[in-house]
DNA sequence: GCATAATGGTTCAACATTCAACATTGTTCC
DNA sequence: GGAACAATGTTGAATGTTGAACCATTATGC
């Protein structure tokens, strides 16, 4: 007789409560996400949120540049992703490639002055938006919990 | 003389804590779905996040069905997204469409046994993973917050 | 040293999403 | 009843994203 396979552990389903707040949070995130990328959008600051994200990160970094790995890690995507949007953002000139010179397998991706403007030019419009459709709903009590909260999803999944 | 424009009123910039909140929630939440993602990705179920809240939602609807437009304000979805989704899943015939009786332009979109099946098969793998990412990660208090939270957040941008 | 593995990044093709244009049906209001 | 307008979905093209294969370089183990 073969062995049995071993019982698989039963599955904890969601009870009401938690299933609410899993779709709450889906809906919320996608309907903030979706509203700050259409006011952008329909700005004449030709930047996504996306792209607004990346310059951010670089306008942080010294000498605006940074390693293309780390920029990716740093913005949660894929490094095929971040290769595609660094390539349209140089087409723009908004982003300079250039070779690391401590490995010579890593790339450099450095803001130039033009994408430093671009960021600037749209962050008010942004930063507004941020501030009207999360802060400013948020008690300050909600506000620390969130950052709580995404701490330990962050750390937990990093 | 022509009238100056009106000053624009100041931009309310976000402080060192509330841009490291709003980090930390744009992070947590990329490496979440990404997660469930590529759990269902590797697993032998054939479906995406986004394919499976869609089935999800039809599994609970009456006769397995639900208007277009429905379906798509409750995934916040485009509706075109949701055209071309659905699309690919009636390629697959785990979902059918059926002209609506009511309003001749409406369409709805019926899940199959097949659809059904396929749901049910994925739904543990997934379940456990919202469990153990999200939940697990939590107290009470701290879910219980997120709720409230996106609650608040969903009920200002819908 | 040299073979092997690991890392950094790009490329390509498949796939998914968006945007604008369109066709159809419903609604309003005169 | 008819004209304008709004709502529902679809289409096709452009764009963005993904995952696997790939090349070049660096690290590791023997």
């Amino acid at each position: 007789m073969p062995a049995a396979e071993p019982a698989p552990p039963a599955t904890r389903w969601l009870d009401a409560d938690e299933q609410r707040v899993w779709r709450l949070y889906l809906e919320a995130t996608q309907l903030l996400v979706r509203r700050l990328g259409s006011e952008l959008d329909e700005s004449e600051h030709d930047l996504s949120m996306a792209e607004y994200e990346l310059l951010v990160r670089l306008s942080e970094a010294p000498d605006w540049s940074l390693r293309m790995s780390d920029l990716a890690d740093d913005l949660v995507h894929s490094r095929s992703r971040l290769t595609h949007a660094i390539s349209r953002l140089e087409q723009r000139a908004l982003v300079q490639r250039r070779s690391c010179p401590e490995d010579r397998r890593g790339v450099l991706a450095v803001m130039t002055r033009a994408g430093f403007d671009a960021l600037a030019a749209a962050a008010p419009l942004h930063v507004t938006g941020v501030r009207e459709h999360l802060f400013d709903q948020l008690s300050a009590e909600d506000v620390a919990a969130l950052g709580r909260i995404c701490g330990h999803l962050a750390e937990h999944l990093r």
